[in-house]
DNA sequence: ATAGTTCTGTGAAATATTTCACAATGCGGA
DNA sequence: TCCGCATTGTGAAATATTTCACAGAACTAT
């Protein structure tokens, strides 16, 4: 009844798991080559013990390379991925074909170093317009809209890349719902409506350029 | 000496920043109508007590549209620009007018309502690809990307949307540094190495999809 | 009016996250 | 081998954020 007084044993709060997440990207891009905590903060502005600590989160310490050599990524990546949960590989589709749906239907070619196991995979596109379904290039099959929902349960798509005008976001997420989506990327500047048990992700352009303001007028003047 | 004893005030906490971002956002697309905290606990499962916090982080109380009525927005949405520094009108551009690239062109599109007094106005586009900059149609000019720092200069341009392939990121954050620019949001999937005094937001596609991953996880498994 | 209802605003308590400080580990050179 | 150095890993302290609980304030209906 209290509240937090029995919790399973350690959950990674959530921005220790977001640092995570972008020190993953940075070991991937490093290749075999150990980083050290002091390596990782002249690179993010993270102080390095805050690192420590959050590896630390991940329980089953020695992620190191050696006494002084900092981690080893061929240990820490997986050891995060399975902190995280990020184990397992999914399949997504990107719903709405104009402009920034087709730069996402190549998401892939944003990718460095593809190495084989991709965690994420291009399952499918769709769109209403069947003239861009028919005439896009795309290294994954494209479907008219209203095949959506049997796309989507046959080749058990879990995520989608919401990329509709604004005014068809709300319709297009719920029929994504009911197809059984279990996340959406939502880049539509519209606060969607959805059962709570649907992961949404907002990709909101105004309000990254917002943050980015605020940003600026914080840094020191001269 | 001892740290954070002396603060000039009251800073309003990060997550506090960006849940007022997301209500101003809630509160522009309502219109006028008031809104309460309870609304907006359903639209975005914070609760409402935290929501009230924040917007008592703004100080000089007294929001509200009278006692039972939920709050005014037109008096809290320029409480909120206020107290976050965004009262002031920047102008943006678009670096690199690829797919993505050409797609955020077209920002304004993605708008809702764009009431006259746009925040945030696209000043110009920039590609090396010459042919791109005279065929594409645009809200704003484009210019070959050897004007960069020039036209940078001339309109004051303080933030640029950094869209080129992931290989020529690095190097166009560089000129952009070097003209002057104050923030830049960054597409590709490159952990960027600038002066600390540059604002910098990572818009990283893989991230996105690894945190719905998380989340989807973290749901109860039906 | 007055009572009942709904909702804000905010100190203070509870909780979560970050920072600190330092013991422990292993490496490289004399 | 043994010392000095650089670096991790982690409890415990410090700080930051969220939650709580309730006193006001203003509408509505009677």
């Amino acid at each position: 009844m209290i509240h937090g007084w029995l919790r399973m044993k350690n959950e990674i709060p959530g921005p220790a798991r977001e640092r995570l997440l972008r020190l993953m990207r940075i070991l991937e891009k490093n290749g075999e080559r150990p980083v050290t905590s002091g390596q990782v903060e002249l690179m993010t502005g993270w102080p390095s013990h805050t690192i420590r600590k959050d590896i630390s989160f991940l329980g089953n310490g020695d992620h190191a390379a050696g006494g002084s050599n900092g981690y080893n990524p061929a240990v820490l990546i997986p050891a995060i991925k399975r902190a995280l949960g990020l184990d397992r590989r999914r399949r997504f589709c990107v719903v709405g074909l104009g402009r920034l749906g087709s730069a996402y239907l190549n998401v892939q070619s944003f990718e460095a170093g593809g190495q084989g196991e991709e965690e994420f995979e291009l399952a499918a596109g769709f769109d209403t317009n069947v003239n861009r379904v028919e005439i896009l290039k795309s290294p994954a099959p494209l479907y008219p809209a209203y095949k959506m929902g049997e796309v989507i349960r046959r080749f058990s798509i879990e995520i989608a890349l919401l990329c509709v005008p604004p005014g068809a976001a709300q319709d297009s997420a719920e029929k994504l719902a009911a197809a059984g989506i279990r996340g959406i990327v939502n880049f539509a500047p519209v606060v969607l409506r959805l059962p709570p048990d649907l992961a949404v992700r907002n990709v909101y352009m105004t309000d990254e350029l917002r943050e980015l303001a605020i940003n600026i007028r914080e840094a020191p003047e001269g």
